[in-house]
DNA sequence: GACCAGGCTAACT
DNA sequence: AGTTAGCATGGT
């Protein structure tokens, strides 16, 4: 299963050699996550998995920093899907003319498998909001209940598990900068904290009725149980359509600009591919409509 | 001041 | 089942 790759495990840090497919801008700045900021050094530094590390590019090489062997193994090869084949799913899906045009514009675009309650709190804050304003309300919510992780002399801040995001009131979420997805986070929160949802089944059930199971949560509709799924790495066959998608597919397409029709409509073509055409497609649309 | 942002809920036909 | 107002906030 997945790739072999030419690893040099450093004092401190892992270096991927020869990497393909992973191109850190189209990778973090594309709306999948919150915690990843670009430094001065084009570097990004991220805090995931209650870890911060910096990564960076050195030509063919990928640089891991503020991690080790075991790290690398336990944590980083599944967050940035190192087993994934990326040139195969690329080349199938190049069989839409459109898709392959969004391939083409940011061909180094990975998914994460992220945490998945980081991920499902991160996507209820996400409806009808910005991801400038998103990443600020998780970070004011990490700043204040999260592990403080120091690296090279700077402070950084965990997302806070459950028990902690727990104590937390509609008034504390407020404050953080929340609005009226306040009452949906404490609501979800305490449901979760009460009876834990079935990963297994959310991964491996029919999708109907791992979105259903999602949605019975407050501030989970269709988009936010797709997002939820596809970037905490439960499955695949997702397509968050939100409004650039809904926009870009429309112009390709005949299709009305109705969510249902057209997560529909990518089920067919796409299928088991289609949360990563979706993401090709939102990252050329954010760019280029 | 209007419009928009990785939409959802509730209250209507 | 389909449609629509209301929702907090900050940027353009």
């Amino acid at each position: 299963m997945g790739y072999t790759y030419n690893i040099e495990y450093g004092n401190n840090y892992v270096i991927i050699k020869d990497i393909e497919d992973f191109d850190l801008s189209s990778t973090f700045d594309n709306g999948q996550c919150f915690r990843w900021n670009k430094t001065e050094n084009d570097s990004y530094i991220g805090v995931a998995m209650n870890k911060t590390v910096e990564v960076y590019r050195d030509r063919c090489n990928l640089i891991i920093k503020n991690t080790d062997k075991k790290d690398f193994n336990d944590i980083w090869y599944r967050y940035f899907t190192l087993d994934v084949d990326y040139s195969k799913i690329k080349k199938v899906l190049s069989n839409d003319p459109f898709i392959k045009k969004s391939i083409e514009y940011s061909p180094g675009l990975r998914l994460l498998r992220q945490d998945f309650y980081e991920t499902l709190i991160s996507f209820i804050l996400s409806s009808n909001n910005n991801i400038q304003r998103i990443k600020k309300i998780i970070n004011n919510i990490c700043m204040a209940a999260g592990n403080v992780i120091t690296y090279e002399n700077k402070n950084y801040y965990s997302f806070p598990d459950l028990q902690n995001l727990q104590k937390f009131t509609v008034e504390d979420f407020n404050d953080f900068g929340a609005g009226y997805r306040s009452k949906y986070l404490v609501n979800t929160i305490k449901s979760l904290c009460c009876e834990k949802p079935d990963l297994n089944m959310l991964e491996n059930g029919s999708l109907q009725s791992a979105r259903k199971s999602l949605q019975e949560y407050a501030g989970i509709g269709l988009k936010v149980a797709d997002c939820i799924l596809l970037y905490s790495g439960l499955r695949y066959d997702v397509f968050p359509a939100d409004v650039w998608i809904r926009k870009i597919v429309c112009s390709y397409t005949n299709l009305k600009d109705c969510p249902e029709k057209i997560v529909e409509y990518a089920a067919q073509v796409y299928g088991d591919y289609a949360g990563f055409a979706q993401q090709y497609l939102f990252h050329y649309a954010r760019f280029n409509l």
